[in-house]
DNA sequence: CGTTTTCATGACAGTTGTGTGACAAAACCC
DNA sequence: GGGTTTTGTCACACAACTGTCATGAAAACG
């Protein structure tokens, strides 16, 4: 299922729009303002961001750039103005294509296989993060320690890769349950578990670990 | 330096556009019809394709059409129509994006940009990939291991390739079915069959693979 | 020092992911 | 047109992974 955030501050056009890709087959939902579409793209990823630009507070460009910082999604514009500037600027600020309202469905739902079509770019690879002996490259899929490939499994890479990211910082098992498991709520003993499990490799002791410690009473970090 | 070609039947704008581009600092050269910039792509691949739709003999769906069964540089048209059919249906052929004369040539470079960077960079000719015993050569559709050339079929050799093309990272197989079927979505299992059948071919000990090995929950990935 | 809370870990059963052979449809090639 | 190759689907088997639970150790608390 493909999933369309519509970022349009009339509400009659937001609406329209999301019905008439909900009638294409996407799963389309909206937000009204740039900081509400830069928010739920963070926590829900949709495969493809429509955006006007003008908007009230921060307007689609910096929405644009703001987004493109962390996030590969294509993104189109649809913009009332047909005006070469705009679409240039809006390009630069690494939108992929350019829509002049009215926008016909059958067109908009056509750019939008054309995109997905050409996939995500897969550019920029991610360089290895370093611990110690510790090596996590989220590219290759890969773990190492001390320059050895250690086998870990899809959610124990996860559970790493998230700690990594936010390395010296605590992560209360709410928190990863959450960012990890998508858990809303669930039993907060399965992250030791996998903790556990994921120390048995990376560790040189598992039972004194050096890399991913335990804050009683806090949760998990890893650290160098 | 980046090359475009400009396929349009009118001398006076085909040329206004090869001059714009080169302006931009694009190296552009023109044809006039369908088949003969269908064969100039053969023969020398641009990075990007301008086709305009009304041509004589073949048209330019037909001439998209034709240009996509072997070729993915990212295609745009330009057309004096701004007739949603013919957008839907230029897209559907495989176009990557649809301007209306006349085109700005701003407009027209900013999104030439775009597209090349969110396109594949399949540029120039590639030399041959190796891979410990296994040598790839994409230009002459060859495999080879051990020096012996290695049979594989169209399917299976595009796989190849584009598990080459990101040697060392994970392509999950969501990503592999788009990228080498072009399937939005589709059974993954699919990918499965295909790695399998290459395996038998490329690996010395297909159910120990040393290149093409799997990565539990996350995909595929080539490595030395 | 005893109690309570928090955490580590081994075992286990259910689930999921992957490899593979068989087969039919489609494409290709004389 | 008939035979061959290639492709995609399916089903099954097996291995790997996941989540739950129980138990006991360690730390915090009073």
């Amino acid at each position: 299922m493909t999933a369309v955030l519509v970022i349009e501050d009339d509400d009659r056009i937001r609406l329209a729009l999301l019905l008439a890709l909900e009638e294409e087959g996407y799963t389309a939902y909206g937000a009204a303002t740039a900081e509400e579409g830069l928010r739920r793209q963070r926590e829900n990823r949709a495969d493809n961001v429509l955006v006007d630009l003008m908007l009230p507070g921060l307007d689609g460009f910096e929405c644009i750039r703001q987004m493109r910082r962390d996030d590969d999604v294509p993104i189109v514009v649809v913009s009332a103005r047909d005006d070469t500037h705009d679409i240039v600027a809006a390009l630069e600020a690494g939108a992929d294509d350019y829509l002049v309202k009215p926008v016909a469905i059958k067109e908009l739902s056509a750019r939008l296989r054309a995109l997905r079509r050409r996939g995500r770019t897969l550019v920029a690879p991610v360089p290895a993060q370093v611990f110690g002996d510790l090596e996590i490259s989220p590219d290759a899929g890969e773990v190492r320690r001390a320059g050895q490939r250690v086998a870990v499994t899809r959610t124990e890479f996860r559970l790493l890769c998230e700690l990594a990211e936010h390395a010296g910082r605590v992560l209360s098992r709410q928190q990863l349950l959450q960012r990890v498991w998508g858990y809303d709520t669930g039993d907060e003993r399965l992250v030791d578990v996998h903790v556990g499990r994921l120390r048995q490799k990376i560790e040189a002791d598992p039972a004194n670990p050096r890399h991913l410690v335990t804050l009683r009473g806090l949760g998990y970090k890893l650290q160098r």
